[in-house]
DNA sequence: CGCGAAGTAAACATAC
DNA sequence: CGTATGTTTACTTCGC
């Protein structure tokens, strides 16, 4: 499973993968650890796409604001055809202005480019054939308009010019000026109305728009900006994304930019890219469209609508039209505790993904310095490693400080944690952590588990020496539910942990005692005497009796009990969706295709949903202690074993259980991907 | 502040 | 006797 690329496929020589594992070794591998920890299971080439996809991310993002944009100019722009055609000669130059330049540039978007963005999977196809259908019907006529507009405007230049060295400014030009400033003003509330609700959330901590990302949609609108600051600004915001994003996308905006150029002559087109820089330039540029301008043209660039469908994570509803997506936002996805909760698990997707370009790149970084330079040279591979390694310490002493760490529950801070903490992959194991590696992942109660993890923990856990934000009652549960059995011993249980999870490749004496406790105490863990020796067994039943008792009251959510499963597939979906759409094939194949995807995820799941209890509704009247299904199958204590037999208990409670509205809804996932074994 | 959950440490027992 | 496996107790931290 982890096959180094330089041994597997590049460099196939021996002498290279015995210069890589000596890398291997002399990295992430402490003295006392015999174990190989390999710097991470994926190829060279992928490292590459990944930093790239990654990057290309926020291209076909704009590109497809850009799309959506020029879907709506177009239907806009038909009914100004329809009004001043370049064959009827207009009278009123003027007002000719706003459908000039501005207007055509975005329409430059041609079918390959369309093709490209279909290729990258963000709009689904239906509305790309719409949109390329459109966009071809137009072409013709829009080459005419082009021209014709390119005509007028210059007229109006050189009119305005005059008029300007005369001192007085037309009727028609003062009208402009207003209907430009009421135009602004229109734009400014439908984009202060979209981002309400990101807003409202980042007000309260909930998001954090990061630096170094571009977050384009909730840059507020710049009013009065002249188009040179916006150049400016753009040029700022692509220069600070490129040095860190990579060449992917320099790459593809510039594809796209001279495929614009060349399509249509226009010189303003490089402020194509940047839809905002687009709109702000049509603001100035370009004259309003008089009362012709509906509110839906506006450019509603919201990254939680796309296709017609909110994409809200887990949510997919409908939206006919931006504004009934206005609405949908507004009442389902308000500010409550579920939606509070979504935003951290996709800050968190958000934040896993950035850890993980900023693992690989340091990998590839690390790679690239390593075969370039003498292999055995000492002082250059661990370079990173030493980042890493302090990297490290910081963690160890936020460890040794939790509350160095000044979180609000509401916060975000806490989700971040981890990423500090993410860089750890490879080594830490020459850290003699400060003490004990004592729990204190407060983020556990913080921050509902990721979504991010359901999907990256595999690999992530597996790699990265991060302590996993679950309880050792989950992860045994896990293991053994994992297993084809349902039992294992607890030496399995042992390799379970060390498999699946680099963090427990330490301090062994440590958690493996803890996992004894853990077995011994808590009831839900049953002891069967087998053939071979005793196995462990979970009780099912018992270990969702554990639950409940973490609800606190929170009235607002009952809904959320029948929908809840929308926290776990929505979330899942939401990360495969967020990954496919970021193209990293990398992840979405590694993960998707790995089987144990889901289990440990449902491990996952267990802990969001715990973690989650108290956000959801409690419903305490009907919850504790009285299962129906307890009587099917009684709780069994400690003492008394289970048949094997038996051990199939929990899998035909978790059947009946789909149908138990107050039984543990996140059940009936947790249990299909149990089959499956890890490897 | 109290309580419970969880993690850690350790003593102890038992089987192999 | 040493080790693995369990059991139990004590203590700490944390969230509610």
């Amino acid at each position: 499973m982890f096959q180094c690329v330089f041994s597997s496929s590049v460099l196939q020589p021996h002498r290279t993968s015995c210069l890589f594992k000596h890398l291997f070794y002399h990295s992430a591998t402490p003295a006392s650890q015999k174990q190989p920890e390999p710097i991470y299971s994926k190829k060279t080439e992928i490292q590459r796409q990944t930093v790239r996809a990654l990057s290309v991310k926020l291209f076909i993002f704009s590109a497809l604001q850009v799309a959506r944009q020029l879907l709506l100019q177009q239907q806009q722009q038909q009914q100004v055809s329809g009004l001043k055609s370049p064959k009827r000669n207009d009278k009123q130059p003027a007002l000719q202005v706003p459908v000039s330049v501005a207007m055509m540039t975005p329409q430059v978007i041609t079918p390959q480019q369309m093709q490209q963005i279909l290729q990258q999977q963000v709009l689904s196809p239906q509305q790309l054939q719409v949109l390329l259908q459109q966009q071809q019907a137009l072409m013709l006529q829009q080459q005419q308009l082009q021209e014709f507009y390119k005509k007028q405007q210059e007229q109006l230049q050189l009119q305005l010019l005059q008029q300007q060295h005369a001192g007085k400014q037309p009727k028609e030009q003062q009208q402009v000026a207003t209907q430009q400033l009421a135009f602004q003003q229109q734009l400014l509330q439908m984009q202060q109305l979209q981002q309400q609700h990101l807003l409202s959330l980042q007000r309260q901590g909930l998001l954090t728009i990061q630096p170094g990302q571009p977050a384009l949609p909730l840059q507020p609108l710049t009013q009065g900006m002249i188009p040179a600051e916006l150049q400016q600004l753009w040029k700022e915001v692509t220069s600070a994304h490129t040095p860190e994003e990579a060449t992917g996308n320099n790459h593809s905006s510039l594809d796209l930019t001279t495929t614009c150029v060349s399509s249509s002559a226009p010189s303003k087109t490089s402020l194509i890219m940047n839809p905002h820089a687009s709109t702000n330039g049509q603001l100035s540029v370009h004259t309003p469209k008089r009362e012709s301008l509906p509110h839906e043209e506006h450019p509603h660039s919201h990254p939680l609508y796309g296709h017609g469908v909110c994409k809200w994570p887990g949510c997919e509803a409908v939206c006919e039209d931006f504004q009934s997506f206005l609405k949908h936002l507004n009442s389902e996805h308000a500010l409550d505790d579920r939606s509070t909760a979504q935003c951290r698990v996709q800050m968190q997707v958000v934040q896993q993904l950035e850890l993980q370009l900023a693992k690989d790149k340091e990998r590839l970084q690390a790679m690239m310095t390593h075969l370039h330079v003498k292999s055995t040279e000492p002082k250059t591979a661990p370079q990173p490693l030493n980042l890493v390694s302090s990297v490290t310490l910081s963690k160890s002493a936020s460890e040794a400080s939790p509350q160095s760490l000044p979180h609000t529950p509401t916060t975000p801070t806490a989700p971040i944690t981890p990423v500090t903490q993410g860089p750890s992959v490879i080594t830490t194991t020459s850290m003699h952590t400060v003490g004990p590696i004592r729990r204190r992942y407060s983020d556990k109660y913080n921050v509902p588990i990721s979504s991010a993890d359901i999907a990256q923990n595999q690999e992530f856990y597996k790699n990265a020496e991060v302590r996993p934000p679950f309880t050792y009652a989950s992860l045994i549960r896990q293991a053994i539910l994992e297993s084809p059995e349902k039992q294992l011993t607890l030496n399995e249980i042992y390799n379970w942990f060390t498999r699946m999870f680099a963090y427990f490749r330490r301090n062994a004496a440590t958690w493996k005692n803890a996992v004894r406790h853990n077995l011994s105490l808590h009831k839900c863990f049953v002891r069967v005497e087998n053939v071979k020796g005793a196995v462990w067994t979970v009780d099912e039943v018992e270990f969702q009796k554990r639950r409940p008792q973490k609800i606190s009251g929170n009235p607002s959510l009952i809904k959320n009990m029948q929908s809840s499963h929308a926290y776990c597939t929505p979330l899942n979906a939401a990360l495969q969706a967020s990954m496919a759409e970021n193209s990293i094939p990398l992840y979405t194949t590694a993960s998707m295709g790995n089987p144990s995807l889901g289990t440990l995820a449902s491990a996952m799941r267990e802990e969001l949903n715990g973690a989650m209890e108290h956000t959801n509704s409690n419903e305490s009247d009907s919850s504790p202690g009285r299962s129906p299904l307890q009587a099917a199958h009684p709780v069994h204590v400690k003492e008394e074993p289970l048949d094997p037999e038996e051990a199939e208990g929990p899998l035909s409670l978790v059947t009946t259980a789909n149908h138990s509205p107050d039984f543990d809804q996140d059940r009936d996932y947790e249990d299909e991907p149990v089959n499956e074994d890890m490897e």
